[in-house]
RNA sequence: GGGGCACUAGCUCAGGUGGUUAGAGCGCACCCCUGAUAAGGGUGAGGUCGCUAGUUCGAGUCUAGCGUGCCCCA
């Protein structure tokens, strides 16, 4: 016996009583030991920060994981998931930096390095409840008990390992790059924090002259607002492209600038182009720098050179270039070779060197800076510019500038064709990020700048000696201790001191810091660079690093690379999609390909309802945790499923989640709900004998053949990735069993005694709700599970404990059946015509008519239809349902040309085929295509044959007829209404207003009722007459009888006429 | 400034390889059902498929340009 299923219920409560009972029978790591000695399907977990509270963007790469990850694991999978926390960088600095109330690297090393990463191995923590809750909470099966997590000893060996093989490589180099810098502070800037930290601001903008060499009194002019980069100059830019001219002043001065910048250069002065030439034949023009103060190192310099950034909307079209403080005028030039001058400390301070202006800040001295060129006689033209400039988020006084650093590059450009070969071969959900967004990123590789000036993360591996320069880099700490034992002396006292100190912070600042080694013979002490790495690097390490490989957990890594599945949100293309593949490909270059990832599915991002970024600040979403109280998991993972195309973003709130449980929860639940109340009214026990599908009626048979194909399509969607066609089909199903197959099937559930068919339905109805609990189990696990526990477990004795480690349903054969499929489809479209005739012609569904007519196109669809004309009948309360045998007394034909059948013949002249065939009578070419199998149409002069795939005949009834058409389908009602029909149709309208009154009473359905009436309208009164036997048996009355006196008394109208009822209850 | 994605009904979205009547859900209007009932169902209205050219017998679908929005990078 089942329990029963009340229709009201309580998604939160059923979560709960889910999560228990998974907890108690340790579910999940059930379901992954029943993998052992299966074939494996490797997930990598991408890992989160926990420095944050989770939102809804969150739950969507959870529940998506999830997913698939549970399906993988019902085919029979070993499923295993590590989850894993990203615990390095900068952002969790500044989150440490905003708790303690500091900031800045000097503030930090003040208050000390060694308690700053103690206090980041707290931060990145500080949520990890909450990710564990909503974890937990929305049903994402996935180990938290045994995370990687990125700080750990034995990950950040594994990262140095990587490292130092491109050390060996010779892939690590130490070059400059460009950053947003804040000279006071003495540090670098992130994008984000840049963004942050824009205000408008007035600088000087300057058109200052460039000698050229060998030739009397002509210069290049070039324009630029950051005078003091003047000193720094290395090469002015023009476009190639683009054509110069040589205007002749009035003082017979020649300036070289872009033709089109003349006007707005030169302005008012009186000038004369004496020479023109293309950008491209300018380059390689020599000319004198402004300043002086120190020589380019490392090439050629004060030249014209291209670049592709040359515009025509401010300045003179010509640029001038100093790599040492622009990110594009780094690149350009030392794409091409030219050499390198940086005449500002880090400090923002002019060095000595710079003879004019040392000690001073730069920005300060831009004024005397543009006086001394005027003094020269350099400066062409100077006014002020408007415009954004950076400054220090967290000193809004304090302006950023443009600094070239000394950094550690891997040099990924010489590996990069590997990785695009590696990226071809990876199949990706949405499929255009490959040559898309992904490939377009690797077709703009640049080497990956390494490290970081900071001190939470990775420590580079890599020590210099302090005399010869010599530079070494280690792979673990025992090649560190096999260099120098006592190279970990302080750590290690210090851990004795305090046996809390975390081993984790061996390799971490400040204590690696001070680890050193000499060699025997060679002079000087090898002492660590003093930077960090990217934390980008250490997520992209984590196929190995998460198993501390390979000084450690050989096996364990490669049983799990590469990954057969991974799943992001787009923001991750550039990030950990790129370190995973960049990585991989350069650490294991015999790999087959693709690696360390097969498939990808990349999520768009999670947006609020009105397609507005989901913000901490604008608080424009619900915290996922209390959402999931109000309106329980499932509904919230359906809502995703539904709603997520890959790669698109997803509008979610309240109101998507809500109306995931109205529209398919709820309405499955009803379905459950109703199959339970009355197999217990019915003690149906699952048990007993099924009918053989051959005693089942074409109905059981249709939805079996439903659940079959739905079985096909979900598990087609989800081996492509793609969750959302699988939660469609799935919508789809469960709307056809609720719509169709238990609405159609209902009387056949209470009937009485016991029959074929009633046992039939029952172990239908049975067999399909059990199997769509497997079904959804990897989508709504919840109710899946709940159903699963009533319909199965308590069932049988060999069911599985949980829904999640039975098998996923597979296809059948024998329960195929694609025409019975087709029928239904066909059927619900005839009822559909019929409902829409009685709707135009006013003729309400409870008037009975005598007869439908359907006139189809085919004798198979004819046959189709008449399978299921019972239904049809009841449906449209119509007597007879009939196939006439003249269509022709109703319709008329009309044939258009099938166009992908006779476009590729008739080409050009189709629209004249199309012309010549609504022109001529359809009705009689329809005549010649039954008689003759083809039709002879005169086209432009021609006569062309049509057979019968080249035409389609589509229906339209005649004027006069009570009809509705679609396509080659037409359906006819009588309209005829006999004195018999109007007596049923009365006594059916009386039927309705005492079942009104019943459930006004709140009578239960059985109770049964004495029924009196009172009437002056005398065709009323014969009908309820006639078809008292009927109106008893509907109302459950155990007598009608016409005359007044009753408990309840009730007055109605029916067709116009007063009708008085009184309804006494029986006891 | 560069790259990517999107633009289809009032709203949210579907619409392999081009085929002439462009679909669904929600909302709305009208109606049905009353033994799934504080549930269920039907019908209907509603669309120049962002704009403009082009390719084609035929374009929501392919090409180019433009516009708007979002994302990533400068």
């Amino acid at each position: 016996m089942f329990e029963p299923v009340s229709p009201q219920v309580s998604f939160p409560a059923l979560d709960e009583r889910c999560l228990t009972l998974w907890k108690e029978q340790d579910v999940f790591a059930k379901t992954v030991a029943r993998g052992e000695g299966k074939p494996s399907f490797v997930f990598y977990e991408g890992p989160p920060t926990a420095n944050g509270m989770p939102h809804p963007g969150h739950v969507l790469t959870r529940v998506m994981k999830d997913v698939f990850l549970r399906y993988r694991s019902m085919c029979g999978y070993h499923v295993p998931r590590r989850a894993g926390w990203d615990t390095h960088g900068l952002p969790v600095e500044v989150e440490v930096e905003k708790a303690l109330g500091i900031n800045g690297k000097d503030a930090i090393a003040e208050y000390g390095v060694e308690a700053f990463s103690q206090a980041c191995i707290d931060s990145v923590f500080r949520y990890i409840d909450e990710w564990r809750r909503m974890t937990t909470r929305i049903g994402f099966w996935v180990d938290l008990d045994d995370a990687y997590v990125t700080f750990h000893r034995s990950y950040v060996e594994s990262v140095w390992w990587a490292l130092s093989q491109l050390f060996e490589q010779g892939m690590l180099y130490k070059g400059y790059k460009v950053v947003w810098w804040w000279p006071q502070g003495g540090t670098a800037l992130s994008a984000g924090e840049v963004g942050q930290g824009y205000k408008q601001v007035d600088d000087p903008s300057v058109v200052v002259r460039f000698r050229v060499v060998g030739e009397e009194r002509t210069s290049l002019l070039a324009w630029t607002t950051t005078p003091w980069t003047l000193p720094s100059n290395i090469a002015l830019a023009v476009d190639p492209k683009l054509d110069y001219a040589c205007a002749r002043l009035e003082d017979g001065e020649r300036v070289w600038l872009a033709a089109a910048r003349i006007e707005a250069v030169l302005g008012e002065r009186e000038y004369e182009v004496v020479a023109t030439k293309t950008g491209a034949e300018l380059v390689g023009l020599r000319y004198d720098s402004p300043f002086h103060y120190a020589e380019p190192q490392g090439g050629p310099a004060h030249q014209v050179i291209v670049a592709d950034f040359v515009t025509l909307d401010t300045g003179t079209g010509m640029v001038h270039l100093a790599p040492a403080f622009g990110e594009d005028d780094f690149r350009v030039c030392k794409a091409q070779g030219l050499g390198f001058l940086q005449l500002v400390r880090p400090d923002g301070i002019f060095p000595e060197e710079v003879t004019d202006f040392a000690g001073r800040f730069v920005k300060d001295a831009d004024r005397d800076i543009v006086k001394l060129l005027d003094e020269r006689g350099l400066l062409f033209a100077q006014e002020t510019y408007r415009h954004d400039y950076p400054f220090c988020w967290r000193k809004m006084d304090d302006p950023l500038i443009q600094y070239a650093r000394r950094s550690w590059f891997i040099k990924t450009t010489r590996e990069i064709e590997r990785v695009k070969a590696n990226n071809q071969a990876v199949h990706w959900e949405p499929a255009h990020i490959k040559d898309g967004r992904f490939g377009q990123f690797l077709e703009g590789n640049v080497d990956w700048a390494l490290s970081r000036e900071r001190f939470w993360g990775t420590p580079l591996p890599i020590w210099v000696n302090d005399e010869t320069g010599t530079v070494e880099a280690v792979g673990s700490v025992d090649a560190i201790l096999e260099k120098n034992a006592d190279a970990f002396a302080e750590f290690d006292a210090a851990k004795a001191d305090n046996p809390e100190l975390s081993e984790h912070l061996r390799v971490h600042k400040p204590w690696i810091d001070n680890v050193t080694w000499t060699k025997p013979g060679e002079p000087g002490t090898y002492r660590r660079v003093p930077e960090v790495i990217d934390c980008w690097f250490d997520s992209g390490c984590m196929p190995f690093a998460q198993w501390g490989y390979p000084h450690q957990n050989k096996d364990k890594f490669e049983a799990a690379f590469p990954a057969d599945f991974i799943t992001e949100a787009v923001d991750q293309t550039r990030g950990w999609f790129y370190s995973l593949m960049t990585i991989s490909t350069l650490m294991f270059p015999d790999a087959e390909l693709p690696h360390p990832f097969k498939n990808c599915f990349v999520m768009g991002l999670v947006t609020d309802a009105k397609g507005k970024k989901l913000s901490k600040r604008d608080k424009n979403y619900t915290d996922p945790l209390v959402l999931m109280d109000e309106v329980g998991a499932d509904a919230m993972r359906w809502s995703l499923y539904t709603g997520t195309v890959p790669g698109q973003n997803t509008r979610f709130g309240k109101a998507a989640a809500e109306g995931a449980a109205r529209e398919f929860l709820l309405k499955l639940w009803n379905v459950y709900s109703f199959f339970v109340t009355y197999a217990r009214i019915d003690g149906f026990e699952p048990s007993a004998d099924a009918p053989d599908p051959s005693e089942r009626s074409d109905m059981d048979r249709y939805i079996l053949a439903e659940l079959d194909h739905t079985i096909r399509r979900v598990r087609e969607e989800l081996d492509q990735y793609r969750s959302h066609l699988a939660a469609r089909a799935l919508g789809d199903f469960v709307d056809a069993l609720s719509n169709w197959y238990v609405r159609r099937s209902r009387a056949r559930f209470w009937a009485e005694g016991d029959s074929v068919d009633k046992r039939a339905a029952f172990a239908t109805l049975y067999e399909v709700l059990s199997e769509t609990s497997l079904l959804l189990a990897p989508f709504v696990p919840f109710m899946a599970e709940e159903m699963f526990q009533n319909l199965v477990r308590a069932q049988r004795d060999d069911a599985e404990v949980s829904v999640h480690l039975e098998g996923f349903p597979e296809a059948r054969e024998e329960r195929r059946d694609d025409s019975l499929r087709e029928a239904v489809e066909a059927t619900r479209d005839v009822v559909a015509l019929g409902q829409r005739v009685r709707n135009e012609t006013r003729l309400k569904v409870r008037q009975p008519l005598s007869r439908a007519i359907v006139v189809t196109h085919g004798e198979a669809e004819r046959a189709a239809i008449a399978r299921f004309a019972q239904a049809i009948r009841e449906e449209l309360n119509v007597r007879e349902l009939e196939f006439t045998n003249e269509p022709e007394r109703y319709v008329e034909y009309v044939l258009v040309p099938n166009f992908r059948v006779l476009g590729p013949r008739v080409g050009r002249r189709v629209p004249a085929v199309k012309a010549a065939l609504s022109a001529a009578d359809g009705s009689a070419l329809h005549a010649e295509m039954s008689a003759h199998g083809k039709v002879t149409l005169d086209v432009e002069g021609e006569t062309l044959e049509l057979g019968p795939e080249e035409v389609e005949v589509r229906l339209t009834a005649k004027p006069g007829f009570a009809a509705a058409a679609e396509g080659e389908r037409v359906l006819l009602l009588d309209t005829e209404i006999t004195p018999e029909l109007k007596r049923a149709g009365l006594a059916r309208e009386v039927v309705n207003r005492v079942q009104r009154a019943r459930k006004e009473l709140e009578l239960a359905f059985e109770a049964r009722i004495d029924l009196r009436y009172q009437t002056a309208d005398a065709a009323l009164a014969e009908a309820i007459e006639a078809e008292s036997s009927f109106i008893s048996e509907q109302t459950l009355a155990e007598s009608l009888v016409h005359e007044g006196g009753g408990t309840h008394a009730i007055e109605v109208k029916v067709d116009g006429a007063e009708l008085r009822l009184w309804i006494t209850p029986r006891e």
